[in-house]
DNA sequence: GCCAACGTTGGC
DNA sequence: GCCAACGTTGGC
């Protein structure tokens, strides 16, 4: 099966790259947006690789790469009364949410910024540097990939 | 902290 | 089915 690539978009007070570190894998779970749902549920494929970004907080930027050890999932936290991703709609025979599990590729010797990405003309047409582009799943094209991890790797 | 852009909800 | 109101995201 051909490889994809995928951004994630994760807030670093909540998830920064570091924990997924130390951690060595996790379920990417909280995902509240139907395109970035469907994307989960049916395109992520194991062995896909991802790259992952800061978003929110200063430095924005590509910080490095994550590989998917397990495609879409349930989302356990919809079912969690207690967890602030919890949603009455959803139930275990429908679940309305999914999720992916990844495992840290590798932390890039220095950020790649959304401001240097700006500037890179591989990434002309990339996804995240849309106007308006607030999908915290998206896909990212083989040359951007290649052109991130180049920058990344400096 | 602010504000524009966006997605979702809910009333009609 | 439409659209205004609302809440959230994300860049600055």
């Amino acid at each position: 099966m051909k490889k994809n690539y995928w951004l994630f978009k994760s807030e670093p007070d909540v998830y920064p790259i570091e924990q997924l570190a130390k951690d060595g894998s996790t379920f990417w779970d909280g995902i509240r947006n139907y395109q970035a749902r469907n994307t989960l549920r049916d395109d992520v494929q194991v062995g896909d690789e991802v790259l992952y970004y800061h978003s929110r907080i200063a430095p924005m930027a590509a910080v490095g790469t994550a590989r998917v050890v397990r495609a879409g999932s349930p989302d356990p936290t919809q079912f969690d009364k207690k967890s602030k991703y919890y949603d009455e709609k959803a139930s275990e025979e429908e679940p309305r949410w999914y999720g992916v599990d990844i495992e840290l590729g590798e932390i890039f010797a220095r950020p790649v910024t959304l401001a240097e990405m700006r500037e890179m003309k591989a990434l002309a047409d990339m996804v995240l540097l849309q106007k308006g582009s607030r999908l915290s799943i998206q896909p990212v094209r083989k040359k951007e990939w290649t052109a991130i991890l180049k920058a990344g790797r400096k």
